[in-house]
RNA sequence: GUGGAUGUAGUUCAAUGGCAGAGCACCGGAUUGUGGUUCCGGGCGUUGUGGGUUCGACUCCCAUCAUCCACCCCA
C-alpha cells in the first residue's frame, strides 16, 4: 500500500523548515514587544464553540468544520479559527483578572475543508493576536501597527491595509435592512448566489463579480451612512492613530469578515501577486464575543494571518529567507588513529555548538573530501597518518583551498561560526 | 460544492496510435595524502490509478485520484 498525504495538507520538509522557524521567531519577537504573550490552545474544542460565535449561517460553521464525535458522544471540531478558542480560554481562565488589558498571541495549525487552491489548504498555519478588555480606538491601530511591524520586520514592502467599519450590531442590522429595501425590486435579476447573499449576509452583495450583479452596486446604500454616532467617531479615530503612525491603508466599505463576531473595525492585508487568495491577514473588533462566549461583556480586538501566504509573499518580493545551515568543519580522517584522536575533538567541537560532521563509509581522501565538498562544509579537517602521530591537524579552507597546520587545542579555540 | 487545465525517471521536460528518451541531480570509477572543473560508466520508469477502443495506447474515450487556475470562501 501506498500512502500519500491527504488532501489540502502538506509537508513541511527539511529543505523549507528553518523558513518557517525563521518567520515564527520574528513574528514572537514583534509580538513580544508589543507586550504579548504566548497561548496555546488544543487544536480541538467543541464543535458549539465555533457555532455560537462564528455563526451558523457563516460558510465556515456550514460546510467547513472538520466535526467528530468522540467515545462517549460528544460533538467536537477540529479548530477552523483561533480567536474563539483564544476567548474560551480568556474566559474559563479568567484571564481578565489580571489586569484590564490582556494581550494574547498564538500560533499553530487551522482546519477547514475546502478546495484546495494555491494558497489554500485545509490545514494550514496562522499566528495572530488578541488584545481583550478596551473598546479605545488607539488599540485597534495597535493591533494593526503590530502585523505592520512584523511584515516590515520580514522586508515585506508590498502589502496594501485595507479597512472598513461594519458598524456595532444595530448599525449593522439597519444597513442590512437597508441594503435588502434596495435590493428587494431586482432580486429575480441577481445571480442564484447574490439570492442567497440576500437571506444570508446583504453586504456581500457589494463584491459579487456577475457583471449584472456589479451594475446595481453604485447606487447601493453606503455602510458609513448608517454608522451611527459612536460607531463613526471610532472609526475616525482608527483613522486618525493610523495616520499618526504613518500606517497607509485604503477604506473599502467592500470588506466584509466571514465571522459573524466582528462588530465596527475589520481589516484585510492584501498582497495582490498572490491570486485570487491575495489576503495574508485579517481582523477586526469583536465587542460582543466575550459575553456570548459565557464572559462578562468585554470588549476586544484581533487578528490573524496566514503563514503559507506570508511564505508566498516574500517569495514573490525575492527576500532572502535562511537557509539550513552547512556543517562548519567535515572530517577526513584515514586510519585507525586519526579516529582516534578525532573523535573526541568532534566531540568537544560539537559541545560548542560548532556544526560538525564526518563519514567514515568514504574510503579515500579523495571521496572524504569530495563528501565535504557535496555538504558545502566550510573547511576540512585533515588528519591522516602523519598527524595522527605527530599530534597535528590540517585545517584546509574548502573556498579558497587554502591549509593550515594546528595543534587540538588551537583548533577548539578556532573562530569557526558556530 | 461548480467550471477549466494538467498528470511520463528524484527533478525539469521530450516521444505524427508503432522499440519510453534527454538535461540536471544522484551513485561508482580515472593506482585509498587532497574536493569543486573534466572524462568514463550506471535508468525496465506500475507513463497518477482503473476500465474501454485498437493488431498495437504515453498518445484516443470513460471513470477515479491528485495538483494548478477561476468561482465560492478566506489565512
Amino acid at each position: 500500500m501506498n500512502y500519500k498525504i491527504p488532501r489540502g495538507t502538506f509537508d513541511i520538509l527539511p529543505a523549507d523548515s528553518s523558513k518557517w522557524q525563521y518567520v515564527q521567531q520574528v513574528f514572537r519577537k514583534v509580538a513580544a514587544s508589543f507586550g504579548y504573550r504566548e497561548i496555546t490552545t488544543p487544536i480541538f474544542e467543541m464543535a458549539e464553540l465555533f457555532e455560537r460565535s462564528s455563526g451558523e449561517s457563516s460558510d465556515v460553521v456550514q460546510k467547513e468544520m472538520y466535526r467528530f464525535t468522540d467515545q462517549k458522544g460528544r460533538s467536537f471540531a477540529l479548530r477552523p479559527e483561533g480567536t474563539a478558542p483564544v476567548v474560551r480560554s480568556y474566559v474559563e481562565n479568567h484571564l481578565e483578572m489580571q489586569g484590564g488589558r490582556t494581550r494574547l498571541y498564538y500560533m499553530g495549525p487551522m482546519f477547514r475543508y475546502d478546495r484546495p487552491q494555491a494558497g489554500r489548504y485545509r490545514q494550514f498555519y496562522q499566528y495572530g493576536v488578541e488584545f481583550i478588555g478596551s473598546n479605545h480606538p488607539y488599540y485597534d491601530a495597535e493591533v494593526i501597527a503590530l502585523e505592520m511591524t512584523f511584515l516590515k520586520a520580514l522586508g515585506l514592502t508590498r502589502p496594501r491595509l485595507e479597512i472598513n467599519s461594519v458598524g456595532c450590531a444595530e448599525c449593522a442590522r439597519d444597513y442590512d435592512k437597508a441594503l435588502r429595501d434596495y435590493y428587494a425590486p431586482h432580486l429575480n435579476e441577481l445571480c442564484p448566489d447574490c439570492q442567497k447573499r440576500y437571506e444570508l449576509k446583504p453586504r456581500r452583495l457589494l463584491d459579487c463579480k456577475v457583471p449584472s450583479c456589479k451594475a446595481f452596486r453604485k447606487d447601493a446604500p453606503s455602510q458609513f451612512d448608517y454608522l451611527d454616532a459612536s460607531c463613526r467617531e471610532h472609526f475616525d479615530a482608527v483613522c486618525r492613530y493610523l495616520d499618526q503612525m504613518k500606517i497607509n491603508y485604503q477604506i473599502n466599505p467592500a470588506i466584509v469578515r466571514g465571522l459573524d463576531y466582528y462588530t465596527n473595525t475589520a481589516f484585510e492585508l492584501i498582497c495582490d501577486e498572490l491570486g485570487a487568495q491575495n489576503s495574508i491577514a485579517g481582523g477586526g473588533r469583536y465587542n460582543a464575543l466575550i459575553a456570548q462566549v459565557g464572559g462578562k461583556d468585554t470588549p476586544g480586538i484581533g487578528f490573524a494571518g496566514g503563514f503559507e501566504r506570508l511564505l508566498l509573499a516574500l517569495e514573490k518580493e525575492n527576500i532572502q529567507l535562511p537557509q539550513n545551515p552547512n556543517p562548519a568543519l567535515f572530517m577526513v580522517l584515514m586510519g585507525e588513529e586519526a579516529v582516534d584522536f578525532a573523535l573526541p575533538l568532534i566531540a568537544e567541537l560539537r559541545q560548542k555548538g560548532i556544526y560538525v560532521d564526518y563519514n567514515p563509509e568514504k574510503g579515500s581522501f579523495k571521496a572524504q573530501l569530495k563528501a565535504a565538498d557535496s555538504m558545502n562544509a566550510r573547511y576540512a579537517l585533515i588528519i591522516g597518518e602523519h598527524e595522527a602521530i605527530s599530534r597535528t591537524l590540517v585545517l584546509k579552507d574548502l573556498s579558497s583551498g587554502e591549509q593550515q597546520s594546528l595543534s587540538a587545542d588551537e583548533l577548539l579555540s578556532f573562530p569557526f561560526e558556530a
